[in-house]
DNA sequence: CTCTCTGCAAATGCTTTGCAAACTC
DNA sequence: GAGTTTGCAAAGCATTTGCAGAGAG
């Protein structure tokens, strides 16, 4: 529950050798005030004025260089970008009908992903994919099928 | 370890309503002889001739639809193909630095997707993306860093 | 003052679509 | 024939890149 702020992700960009930006600066303040939120590059580039789009991408990258924001792919559609977690990976589960993402420990999958993985001599990284399905409402029946 | 032949193809996607042109006998021959493989889009446009690429991709999108052939997302890159299970979905282990792609009986990982899905009532399809890592090989020390 | 970062604009890679002609059933 | 499927060419989306100028340290 380690509060992110938007000058911890400036000083870890800081400390990482990079120059801190305006653009910097506001999708740092943008990715703070969203600490649960999985934000497509769009998104980012939503929040912001004045900023590029390959700037956009460009800082994410850098965040994702300097170790603060985490980058997963959700469907078929765009990627999500995302803090990286203070402590604790987790995996995420999203409602292909909905778009609804649900984050879990990635403690509960850990075990049997690495128990599957290591028998066949694979490391796997922390699952940079998520598992696609349906969440409670759209599972039921007589839902948006398909 | 039933063998899935062309014909096979052919009478599925038959059997589904769909009519049967040589664009299609084509690839189904393709994909039948690599019963095994992971092709992407590309690699079925290669592998046939005088059919485009809208063709493979609709081709591909039928025999899907008629559930022969299964859609995968592993890594950054184009979406891979692969003949449905008969019997028994798998998972996917890819390796980011050599490509290597292993099948893994579902039944393992299943049971853990499940409970921790189910406990935020989630109904996980059939883990639709890889999980990405690195092969004995390739996660040896003084490998291919990065 | 040096080197990084930016906007712009164009290019890329993968996939999808509109349309008239070709073909399957 | 009726309706599906095709090739072609072009559009679409997400992301990346080259470059000269603006800005950070």
């Amino acid at each position: 529950m380690t509060m992110v702020t938007a000058d911890d992700l400036i000083d870890g960009l800081r400390g990482s050798g990079y120059r801190i930006t305006e653009a910097r600066r506001q999708i740092c303040l943008l990715l703070a005030g969203e600490p649960e939120g999985h934000l497509s590059a769009a998104d980012v580039l939503d929040g912001v004025s004045g900023v590029d789009q390959s700037t956009v991408y460009r800082t994410l990258e850098a965040l994702e260089r300097a170790g603060l924001v985490e980058h997963i792919h959700m469907g078929h559609g765009a990627g999500a970008y995302h803090l990286a977690p203070a402590g604790g990976d987790h995996h995420h589960l999203v409602c292909e009908a909905c778009g609804t993402v649900v984050d879990v420990p990635l403690s509960r999958v850990r075990a049997a992903v690495d128990d599957v993985a290591r028998s066949h001599g694979f490391v796997v990284d922390t699952a940079h994919f998520a598992l696609v399905g349906r969440c409670t409402s759209c599972a039921a029946p007589g839902t948006t099928s398909q």
